[in-house]
DNA sequence: GCCGTTTTCGGCCCGACTGTTTTCAGTCG
């Protein structure tokens, strides 16, 4: 088991036992545990009991929980309290705004049981009875549950990606002799989608059998169409199809709604393509890769033959913004470094928090300067790959960065990033990241809506105002790559590309493995169109190099 | 429940902000 699975259970059973009012400080322990186990550098499957023990917020009890669960798979404490906690109670605390003490009031005082039983009490105003709640508590609830609706049944793609995969493999390996293709939603790389779909000729029969190992399986036929729900994945589409109309089905089933209706508009199928391309070239465009395949223009500039080459996850060079133990990530400078290294970056861009962020050990000015003597040492051992010193620096409430203007200097360079009172309208949201934008340190705007996607919406931004103010002071704007963020959103490359604007696909990685993550950063860019010569992870070393000392220049 | 020692109990307990209070509990990053 992996030890965030782990982690989770320790979180829940924390959470769990808040809500029944158990002391405090014992399930404070148990949220601890979680934290610090998650930020385990090696997995607890393969450590020895002492060296468990050793772990500080490890000790006898949580020590012999984990041995509970890697030999069982779970925990017997977390299910008697299951057992005795409505699952819809359990499911309130993925509510924004309220935590494991207010459900606890929720369920006991109010007696909801659900959160559509929830919804209705403050649909009827009954919750601003309640001892410490009022008006603006009750409207954030609802306000949380209207969210959580409107997403219900979303995955993000990199959730997807996995059972997508899996389903495609092992279909490919019941039925060696038939196709399967991605298409829809997923082909096309949107972030947060509610379906994977397929294009395929296998018959219903056939596709039905891949799936009766599962009671809770159910299936829903419309023509030519089998739709198969599987509990907690995203729903399945099978587009069934002759070999004749193959990639005619692939094509209009891979198109968004817009670019559809002007394909249909204005070109015409061939009569039986042999592959996607034929479609294309019959009317005189330039192949569209599915990413792409969104808006009625995109087929504009492929008719003049102007379409970008899109940047490839190969032609990342560089981890730009990544943690390390000094502050919150999981693994060492060096661990990180050598990992970069050996996955074939040229240079790792280290971006620890700083210090307004004490919750992420944000670094000091004086453990700043121990971090970058490890550098340099790290530096002369690992050469010629280069870490680079840089912060993430808290946007403060101000629109100020965190630290001095000569610690500020005293790196390579700086991102700056939202993390603290993410509540604003858009008029102080815009004020803070202006300001930010206007300091002379900032080198890269670090995810700039704060959103998590199926998960919080960003703080309000007008995106042209920002992102004119980041070309006019030669601030860069990160793509973060984390599946979660990907943040600036791909909607807005295209404007950002005609503006000026250099991108920078980040994968903001906690650990080595965390590197990995750039991928989808690119997945979403490409939608956007972005090229491998407007990123700036995509620079090589010295590039890289060359383009921090003409920043310098700035300050 | 964990930890540390001025050990075998007693203290632990980030800080800003929000929304609720009228002095503070709960939540969040």
């Amino acid at each position: 088991m992996r030890n965030q699975e782990i982690a989770d259970i320790f979180d829940l059973l924390s959470k769990l036992m808040d809500i029944h009012g158990e002391n405090s400080f014992k399930t404070k322990t148990y949220s601890t545990a979680a934290y610090r186990i998650e930020k385990l550098p090696a997995p607890l499957e393969s450590m020895e009991p002492a060296a468990m023990s050793a772990v500080q917020g490890i000790g006898d009890a949580v020590g012999k929980k984990i041995q509970e669960i890697l030999a069982t798979g779970k925990l017997a404490l977390l299910e008697t309290y299951l057992d005795k906690t409505p699952p819809g109670v359990v499911e309130m605390l993925s509510i924004k705004g309220i935590g494991p003490k207010k459900i606890a009031v929720l369920w006991k005082e109010l007696g909801a049981e659900s959160i559509g039983e929830l919804e209705y009490a403050c649909n009827e105003n009954r919750l601003i009875t309640l001892k410490g709640f009022g008006a603006k508590t009750q409207e954030s609830i609802l306000k949380s549950i209207a969210f959580m609706r409107n997403h219900m049944g979303f995955y993000l793609w990199a959730e997807a990606e996995a059972f997508a995969l899996q389903i495609r493999a092992q279909l490919q390996q019941d039925y060696p002799q038939q196709r399967i293709e991605f298409t829809g939603e997923y082909r096309r790389q949107i972030p947060a989608l509610a379906s994977v779909a397929f294009v395929t000729d296998l018959d219903e029969t056939q596709l039905r059998k891949a799936f009766e190992h599962d009671p809770d399986t159910t299936f829903e036929t419309e023509g030519q169409t089998l739709f198969v729900s599987v509990p907690n994945a995203p729903a399945l589409h099978f587009y069934r199809s002759t070999a004749a109309d193959f990639y005619t089905t692939l094509f209009t089933t891979t198109a968004a709604p817009a670019f559809a209706e002007a394909f249909s508009a204005n070109y015409i199928f061939p009569a039986h393509p042999e592959n996607e391309a034929d479609i294309f070239s019959y009317n005189a465009l330039q192949y569209i890769e599915p990413a792409l395949r969104e808006t009625a223009a995109i087929l504009e500039t492929a008719g003049a033959h102007q379409l970008p080459q899109l940047i490839q996850p190969g032609e990342i060079k560089g981890i730009i913004h990544s943690h390390s133990t000094w502050s919150d990530g999981v693994h060492t400078l060096e661990q990180m470094a050598t990992a970069a290294r050996d996955k074939g970056y040229e240079y790792l861009v280290i971006s620890d928090h700083s210090q307004a962020a004490f919750y992420a050990n944000g670094l000091t000015p004086e453990r700043i300067v121990l971090q970058h003597a490890e550098i340099d040492t790290l530096n002369e051992k690992l050469a010629p790959f280069r870490i680079f010193k840089s912060i993430e620096a808290d946007i403060l409430h101000d629109g100020s960065l965190d630290y001095t203007p000569e610690v500020l200097a005293s790196f390579d360079l700086v991102i700056a990033s939202v993390h603290s009172n993410l509540k604003m309208n858009e008029e102080k949201a815009m004020q803070r990241l202006l300001a930010a934008i206007a300091n002379p340190y900032t080198t890269i705007l670090g995810h700039p809506t704060g959103r998590l996607l199926l998960s919080r919406e960003g703080y309000p931004v007008d995106h042209q105002r920002l992102i004119d103010a980041c070309v006019a002071h030669n601030v860069v704007i990160e793509i973060n790559a984390h599946p979660r963020r990907l943040d600036l959103d791909w909607s807005w490359i295209p404007y950002a590309l005609e503006k000026g604007a250099i991108l920078s696909i980040d994968p903001d990685a906690h650990s080595m493995e965390g590197m990995d993550l750039v991928k989808y950063g690119v997945y979403a860019a490409q939608k956007g169109g972005l090229t491998a010569a407007r990123n700036l992870s995509s620079m090589s070393q010295a590039s890289f190099e060359a383009f921090l000392s003409q920043q310098k220049k700035y300050a």
